[in-house]
DNA sequence: CTGAAAGCGCTTACAG
DNA sequence: CTGAAAGCGCTTACAG
């Protein structure tokens, strides 16, 4: 049996709108009556329904999080970011998993909007582009990570992940690396892939021939990765260094060349993306692009408050920087 | 501007109260009617408001998850387990962060009774035992994961924690070790811990000492292993090995072995608990105790909706096997 | 400084 | 097979 607002007002012996009033701390309540309804509100246990309030408010005091895989650690600190900052300023947060596919991220995009969120942090996106810009046109706002969508009513936190790229091939490099492959991952067509690009262009400045053959896409899981690297590692045996597009790839990668024989770094250099929290801790401990989730969780929570606040206003994408952590795989 | 159910009976020429009957497919309408609704409802892009509808049913089609410190990967493949078997069922999941502290647990609660989640899942429980089951009496239903609790409204997913303890002590023994210390983490008192309790035991029956002060408590996070384990190892050398309370306290003090240039597991055996993603790709590799994270996910949601489903009822708890996982580092 | 009325978008008895 | 009225628990103009 929930205490309502109209048992409050009777036992304090005023009206709802009054209690309604402290509640919400408006206007001028005589000091007298505020106690006497806070000592009712007290007394009966009463808590504001946020549904109630929310049908006439139009705004829930929730936001909605959708992850991909979210067996990724990097998603955890990613998420702790998000939630951290959402807490902190009276939200709740509903948290999705798109497990990686479109449609089941479609069915998630709805459902946050049947229960009224005030916004959405999308994280991979797999949406085609036109899918996420039609659904961005009725609803709004929200914050896309890690994917470059120009939309308005789209805000964008995004990585240097073409940095990160140039840098792990330019390291690759100056250790006398000149056949690199890459496993690609696949949240979005290649030709999109920041990370792929930045691969392709760090080739190209260091005079190296890019080779499609040694560009292998697919799921950014771990099981991949030991997959990816052993097709590329025997149908291309002269390449000697892979890059991955993330840590669970390049973990991956490491055990396939564990089980082809070959030693890491001496046979094939490693070099992941992401720094996750086991990164360090593996054997060979991973040379990879250090990113920081927490804060990357924190910037699109953050973003997601500033587009709520000034909904007209249209806002620059934020860029968080990216820093190579050479270890012993590469 | 929403599309309300008015607007889709007005476009079909019906009630709302026709419109409403064919969205939730109750009782009979006429088939030409209801194509004639549904018509309207796939013209105007309606979707019902889960807000109003709350209102008037008293249910939210929402659960509330608490986790404790999300940084730990364990609750990773956990919350995959609650997450997949709600959306199965059509509820969505608010997810909370008790940051291992009891007031941040109690806000959080409190969070969900506002959002009037259906049923809460919490994990691990740092209430006190009374403030637990208080609550347990106006709010219900509630589902406890890995710690007992024995009340009407509480329901509970252990896993086999004293077993796994004893697993683990009866290898140590097996290899020989005679002195073996503890890390025990601090969820809850440490007699309350069957972890703990199981380790104690399992000594005993091994004609072998409890020795108190190498049963180290402390939050179950990587940071406090490593100090746990070099505080034990240095004032008590005699000690050859070490149980911990999770992987993540295990990893820890490998690297306090590590850094006191102790072999493991030659000058000290470490065994952890739980089996986390990576326990099997550092180095050394973990010897720990496997439970299926993501099986007890889906258990705890699983009894949440069958206590949602049968409220008076009163369910026996569910318990959650172990293996001890022999690898490297014991 | 305080209150009575209308309404947010639905569903629930109750009629017909 | 279909509808008019009341109500879920709040807040929002509008009065006084």
């Amino acid at each position: 049996v929930p205490v309502t607002m109209r048992d409050v007002a009777r036992k304090a012996g005023v009206s709802v709108k009054t209690v309604s009033r402290v509640v919400n701390d408006q206007s001028e309540v005589a000091e007298e009556t505020r106690q006497r309804v806070l000592g009712a509100i007290d007394e009966l246990g009463y808590r504001p329904s946020k549904l109630a309030r929310a049908l006439v408010t139009q705004h829930t005091d929730t936001v909605g999080l959708i992850l991909g895989d979210i067996t990724n650690p990097f998603f955890l600190e990613f998420s702790r970011g998000v939630m951290d900052v959402a807490q902190a300023h009276g939200y709740s947060v509903f948290v999705c998993n798109s497990d990686g596919k479109q449609p089941t991220q479609t069915l998630a995009l709805n459902t946050l909007v049947d229960h009224a969120v005030d916004g959405i942090i999308i994280f991979p996106a797999y949406e085609s582009e036109d899918a996420m810009k039609a659904f961005a046109n009725h609803y709004q706002p929200v914050v896309v990570v890690g994917r470059f969508f120009e939309h308005p009513g789209i805000g964008l936190v995004l990585m240097k992940s073409y940095q990160g790229a140039r840098l792990a091939v330019d390291y690759l490099v100056s250790r006398g690396h000149t056949a690199i492959g890459m496993i690609a991952g696949s949240a979005t067509p290649l030709s999109l892939m920041q990370r792929v690009e930045g691969f392709r262009d760090g080739l190209k400045d260091c005079g190296l021939p890019v080779v499609d053959e040694w560009i292998l896409p697919g799921d950014p899981v771990l099981e991949h990765g030991v997959k990816a690297a052993r097709q590329l590692l025997t149908e291309h045996p002269q390449v000697t260094a892979i890059f991955a597009y993330n840590d669970l790839l390049a973990l991956g990668a490491i055990q396939a060349c564990k089980k082809l024989g070959r030693r890491v770094p001496d046979d094939c250099a490693i070099v992941g993306f992401d720094d996750i929290q086991f990164a360090s801790m593996v054997s060979p401990a991973l040379t990879t692009v250090y990113v920081d989730k927490y804060k990357l969780g924190q910037q699109s929570m953050i973003r997601l408050l500033e587009m709520l606040e000034d909904p007209g206003n249209s806002f620059d994408p934020i860029y968080v920087d990216v820093v190579l952590m050479v270890r012993e795989s590469a």
